[in-house]
DNA sequence: TAGTGGTCTAGACCACATT
DNA sequence: ATGTGGTCTAGACCACTAT
């Protein structure tokens, strides 16, 4: 990375990360980080922004920013793909379609998606493993002209959205995610191997191209004990969300 | 808000709102916002980087900003308070101590408010109600410097935070959230007015003055149905988290 | 090729926290 | 009183998108 500000919140998330920096304690003021790495003061503060996006320091006008918390937070890549969320914790990404059927949309279908009513959808049922454990099933749908590249991805794909951005080109830019608490039906209890009516944690989202146009509307369900999710927010600056083994 | 930037973005906030820049549709561009609010670049910059971060636009280097979602991401405030969200939402929050106990930490409970280890807490069971129902027990530990402030409070005070404010100057500026999936508990069934066993939304919080100082950590259990959670997020801004009704 | 957003600079003034 | 972060300006150059 040739920018500056991005070097320069990289070497202040290590120095948190290594404790020279602890828990508590104070950041160096911008006067002082934009002598040390040559740059004028907007840059560090573009650099400082970031960090306080992740939720790593906080800021008070006229006090020293205050380190929050060591641990960076996880990118949106890791947030939307299961694959890569699982590979960032170490984790080994499995997966497999268990049913795969184009119809006609549904109404609230084709709103999620802003298309036409009755528009040509693909209705895909995927099941995902960590280790080798189902922990995850996906009830997914796509807007149809996607549809095509979907069915073209083998059935164990492990990673969608990396098959979809190699054959494709298309990137997945922006997501909403709703998250709740459902009891298991027939058909989770038996993919996910729980007893039915056993408690999963639901998020349904709907993700989009970075023009603003919905790609795939989803309804997820995990195993509890295997996944939770963060959240860390704050007064001032941006929260950011991340999936994290329990 | 006599801030440039703040009163661009509410404009914009306001223009997206009532359709004038519709969902799909470009933003003006930074030039000539710049001009028309009569305002370097920079402060248009700022303005449209707050809404880019609440997850109601999009932008791409080279093209114009592109208007995701027409909702504005609620606050750091609607996230951490009960009473605040229900107001923000049209409801009526209501609630009740049900226990208040003056105890040693636990060790991970020492852990999470950063206290030496068998330091007097405050453990307190709260019911929270929405319109005159039960949808929400929260199970919270008070670090014991707030302790006194705490139990001062009425049983049935509305909002704690505001409360809190109110009496001590005491402000709480980050928070950080697990989410989970768990069956509810006898005490949980008794008190949400769910069958045993059935699922609970579970979201575990610790949250932070704007210095870093932990204050309390809670385990709140949502009755299903009555919230949802909602987390907005993009590869270029930040994301942000809100709590909405299904 | 023209327009647009992304990066960066070098200043200025103000509000707030600390001492 | 001093230092610090928050706001704002007026420029410059570059990378990328659109046409």
């Amino acid at each position: 990375m040739t920018r500056r500000h991005e070097q320069i919140a990289e070497a202040l998330r290590e120095a948190i990360a290594d404790g020279r920096h602890p828990v508590g304690g104070a950041l160096p003021s911008e006067a002082e980080l934009a002598e040390r790495h040559g740059v004028s003061r907007g840059t560090v503060r573009q650099a400082v922004s970031a960090l306080q996006a992740e939720g790593m320091i906080g800021s008070r006008q006229g006090a020293r920013r205050v380190v929050l918390s060591t641990a960076p937070s996880q990118s949106f890549a890791e947030l939307r793909s299961f694959a890569q969320w699982a590979r960032a914790g170490g984790h080994t990404p499995g997966g497999r379609v268990l049913e795969s059927v184009r119809c006609a949309a549904r109404v609230e279908e084709a709103a999620l998606l802003q298309l036409a009513p009755q528009s040509q959808v693909l209705r895909v049922l995927r099941v995902r493993t960590l280790d080798g454990e189902p922990v995850l099933l996906e009830r997914t749908v796509y807007a149809g002209w996607i549809a095509d590249a979907v069915q073209r991805l083998p059935d164990d794909c492990e990673s969608v959205t990396q098959s979809l951005y190699d054959d494709t080109g298309l990137v997945f830019a922006h997501g909403e995610h709703h998250i709740d608490a459902v009891a298991a039906g027939t058909v989770d209890s038996q993919r996910l191997g729980v007893r039915r009516g056993s408690p999963l944690l639901r998020v349904r989202r709907t993700t989009t191209t970075p023009e603003g146009r919905p790609v795939e509307s989803s309804d997820d369900r995990y195993r509890p004990g295997s996944v939770v999710f963060t959240v860390r927010n704050s007064t001032q600056a941006n929260p950011l969300a991340r999936l994290g083994r329990d």
